[in-house]
DNA sequence: GCAATGCTTCGACTACCATCGAAGTATGAA
DNA sequence: TTCATACTTCGATGGTAGTCGAAGCATTGC
């Protein structure tokens, strides 16, 4: 009868508007204050931390004290990739908190998933990857290959220090906007960090979406051929 | 600020406790009546039925009358997997309904997704495929190799019949247990059927768990070898 | 030291929603 | 027709959780 985990806990965590404002707020990847995510959702200070608390304490969120002010961010990529999950269910119902806006298509386009690249741009260079054989798939798991390593090298991303965290060097995230797969992981995260190093590519400021250069879009169309 | 889809809707459906445990048991694949499922929830008929027609209403669940009684069961695939991936975060976090009790093996070994089989022979059933090459990973999809159509057709599991019917023959779904993919989609499905229909397997009353005979277990090693 | 900022804790209020009893509808059986 | 089962709808209740004002800490700056 009562058996397996309990996804009430969860659902009732991600359940409150005013906390699910600011998951998915924080889905854009940013590290923000309790001040900056009343705001976001609409509330007072007050009300923040003590949802701030709940979520800290549901293991979604952790934060980071740095001089009088505290950072929150999206604990871990399953995190991010459960959010996205949903958020791909509830689309596929029309259930959208405001009818399609301008910002709509920006975001299909391009937006940062918690700390990769997510939307159509995020899909094709996934899909660019493993028709190039530089990312291999098995099960469901993604691998670099040889030539993925030597490719990232090119690059500027250093494989040993991707390969000494814990976390998955890749893996797969359901995007919510297209239906199909793009690529997270530490190498996600370091291929979005380049594209904004390079100044390829720009985080709006509230917001999820990511503005490409006019360069920055051709050196990606050179980088992943369709 | 206000962006992307409302996934505080669907928390707060999955979020209360009596919801989540009629979730919970529609995942055991069955349709159950509202009579069935407010036993399960531990409330009356009259709070259950509230509950069934809000879950019905977000699209969670799907009802079929049938004389006198109302069926009521997940509405689509995306359901199951959706819940299946939020039950992974949960147990990866121990947040679980009840200390981990002698059916906990039962279920980890091996257990119904909805329609599909989970659970460590979930799990070493995708992997076996995808070994002999019947099953072939491009991205996030999987699709049948014709090694795989001709090797299904052997078993009893027409190809035609699954190819009209406009869901994936084949799809991923996280696993809670073995936090790996397992084999879902119109084949896992045919394929569960196919282990009951052959009385290798049978499903547990009141429970998600699949206990195999001894025979069942001898014919799934030959068929999919590790 | 004092003031200002950023945030948490406490306490009280309120609104919402789960809950159930009672009554109403529908299907089936006798 | 009458009774029984299965379920829904209505109405009332109660508890819980989100909300904010006010006060309390902590850090920084002057």
């Amino acid at each position: 009868m009562k058996e397996g985990p309990d996804i009430a806990l969860i659902g009732s965590l991600i359940g409150d508007p005013a906390r699910a404002n600011m998951l998915t707020a924080l889905m854009g990847g940013r590290a923000l204050t309790p001040t900056e995510l009343a705001t976001h959702a609409g509330i007072t200070l007050q009300t923040a931390s003590s949802h701030l608390s709940k979520l800290e304490a549901g293991g979604l969120l952790t934060q980071r004290k740095q001089g009088r002010h505290r950072y929150y961010q999206l604990a871990e990529d399953e995190v991010g990739l459960m959010l996205e999950n949903i958020m791909g269910f509830a689309a596929s119902r029309g259930m959208n908190r405001h009818r399609p806006g301008p910002k709509d298509p920006a975001l299909r386009k391009a937006r940062v998933c918690y700390n990769h690249l997510a939307g159509d741009y995020g899909v094709r260079m996934l899909d660019s990857l493993i028709a190039e054989k530089q990312i291999e798939v098995a099960g469901d798991d993604l691998a670099l290959t040889d030539a993925g390593q030597i490719r990232i090298e090119a690059l500027g991303i250093s494989y040993a220090s991707l390969k000494k965290s814990r976390r998955p060097i890749c893996r797969t995230c359901l995007d919510w906007s297209e239906r199909r797969s793009h690529l997270a992981g530490s190498l996600g995260e370091a291929l979005l960090t380049l594209f904004i190093d390079k100044g390829w590519a720009k985080r709006e400021t509230n917001s999820r979406a990511i503005r490409f250069t006019d360069s920055g879009e051709k050196a990606f169309s050179d980088l992943f051929p369709q």
